[in-house]
DNA sequence: CTGAAAGCGCTTACAG
DNA sequence: CTGAAAGCGCTTACAG
């Protein structure tokens, strides 16, 4: 691997005057040539590793991620990969899983590795190494919902909202048993709750307790959910379920019992963008934005790169979910 | 940040016995105490960098993949980072895109990067950059598809059986007339038509090349093949998609026809395992294991990155893809 | 515009 | 087991 001492040794220049060239600085026509020429003989490339070291920074943001198998969260990634190449910031990916002892901790991972940033989608285990290297000036984005006590830039959508228009489109397809499975182990989740209710109260249709289900967030809770909403005496016309492993668990339950989507269940998800064209019926659901969201979170990143806005206050870029239309759902209006 | 010199500064220790506490040698464990408490008390933690740029290696590869939005690919990436973390070495994930001149291409962009190795599902592209930096030592992993002219360790697997257990399974429930909806853009894919067509002419059943289609990898080319299926004259009665996107397209063609399946066309797609159970029917196809080729590429990876190994001769690790059975094909014995 | 020198934070032989 | 010194490959003031 050849350094700047074998491009000096080629060209006579300096180690200064080469440096100066690889960092945009003005040099001579001639000698730019030389160092270009040398270069290429020696196929040299920067080491990126010796330039941190002197300027303290890596050019490089971590991505934090509860796991690596939620289809949704993968899918951001697309998009803050390409912005953050564009501006030539490479990114190390982490998922934030338990693992054997003496291991570092992901944000302990990230933060060895020097990492200038982190991006994450923060989990529990993961809040306090935030907290720790966000108190030492390392920035911080997080994405789907805040990190308790971690000072940071936020993007969030507006999930009372988003649950809302998902009740309100079944309401006005007649529908008033309608199941809900979610959770109460994320608070995104807990205000998805939250807006069908205020949804469900300002159509005037009363809030039946025994069709909301609080599960993990898994394929296997959601299809148990959907089997036990299935043997309620007055079973519900429709389920709407707040979260896409739920959503697929649903699905699957259904797809087991032989019951007919939308003739005899009608059927709202979240966050299945990939299948929701693909079923036979399509899939009404509502759907976060994930290329604004990997977009707003890797220009909130890169702006805190900036020397200049390193310390201004933190901001949060609230957006706003879509909903998709689908043969999903029944007009049951008699 | 605290360095070593601040720890030197806390404990009156020397540099070099710090380094060695740091990298696992005996210290006496009054030392070792003293460090460490002073460590806590600084939040102490090594920089990666200056290590690295001594000890020229970073304990960093690169994953390159063709783009960040096949899910099959990035299903991948959870197996690998898992294995690569377990041994303390980071990630960085890289797309293969086109991108605005200028930007260095992705494997400049990992090099500089100095990571250790890449591991890469090769395009056309990215191939004179990995041959490249293959010929300067680097060690290359290449999942799912040879790269040509690159001295690597690959993860392949056996396409033309894993093509073969498809028809085998159609032959089985009857079918005669099977549409094969595939590429020649990609060797995997033309190895799975060869595996197709063997087993037919084994089977004794003809080939009808109006029932073969080859079209770019891509939801709206399946889609289009698959609507250019069902005008012939003699429908087919069973469809195999070699490729994932391929039968995501299919599916929607199908769903948008109103054909019932199984009924009126039976399906088998490539790589689909998170539709392959929530759909309704269920879906038979062949699966690749991607927990099988993470490990198999990571540990290939690692491997090569002891310093003992690294001269040794390449491997080829050949895995075989799984078939899972559905309720997407019909029994059509008389 | 160019160069000599110091330094980034750690590791590596080499003495002791 | 410990320490003084040189060095990894680059960047950063500071002269010239």
């Amino acid at each position: 691997m050849a350094t700047y001492k074998d491009i000096r040794d080629e060209t006579g220049l300096s180690l200064a005057t080469i440096s100066k060239f690889y960092n945009g600085g003005n040099v001579l026509p001639a000698n730019a040539r030389a160092i270009e020429a040398a270069a290429e003989r020696l196929s040299f490339r920067p080491n990126a590793f010796a330039r941190n070291l002197r300027s303290r920074r890596t050019r490089s943001v971590g991505v934090l991620l509860p796991d690596l198998t939620s289809d949704f969260h993968l899918s951001i990634l697309a998009g803050i990969e390409r912005r953050l190449r564009d501006h030539r910031v490479s990114m190390l990916i982490c998922a934030d899983h338990p693992h054997e002892e003496g291991l570092d901790e992901a944000v302990e991972f990230l933060a060895a590795r020097m990492v200038d940033g982190i991006i994450a989608v923060p989990t529990e285990r993961a809040t306090p190494g935030l907290r720790n290297v966000a108190a030492q000036g390392m920035p911080i984005v997080t994405m789907d919902w805040p990190a308790d006590g971690v000072v940071a830039d936020e993007v969030v959508i507006d999930n009372e909202e988003a649950a809302a228009m998902a009740i309100q489109h079944l309401a006005d397809h007649g529908h008033r048993r309608i199941a809900l499975l979610g959770s109460d182990l994320a608070a995104t989740l807990r205000s998805r709750e939250r807006g069908v209710r205020r949804q469900l109260a300002a159509r005037g249709i009363p809030v039946r307790e025994e069709y909301i289900s609080r599960t993990p967030m898994t394929v296997a809770a959601g299809r148990a959910a959907m089997q036990r909403m299935l043997l309620l005496e007055e079973r519900p016309t429709a389920v709407f379920c707040t979260n896409n492993m739920l959503g697929v668990g649903a699905l699957t339950a259904l797809a087991e019992s032989g019951l007919k989507v939308p003739d005899e269940m009608s059927f709202v998800g979240f966050d299945m963008p990939l299948l929701a064209r693909m079923t036979s019926p399509s899939l009404a659901m509502v759907a976060q934005r994930v290329d604004l969201i990997a977009r707003e979170a890797a220009d909130l990143m890169l702006r805190r790169l900036e020397p200049e806005v390193a310390q201004s206050p933190q901001r949060k870029v609230v957006l706003h979910a879509e909903f998709l239309f689908g043969g999903s759902v029944a007009d049951i209006r008699s």
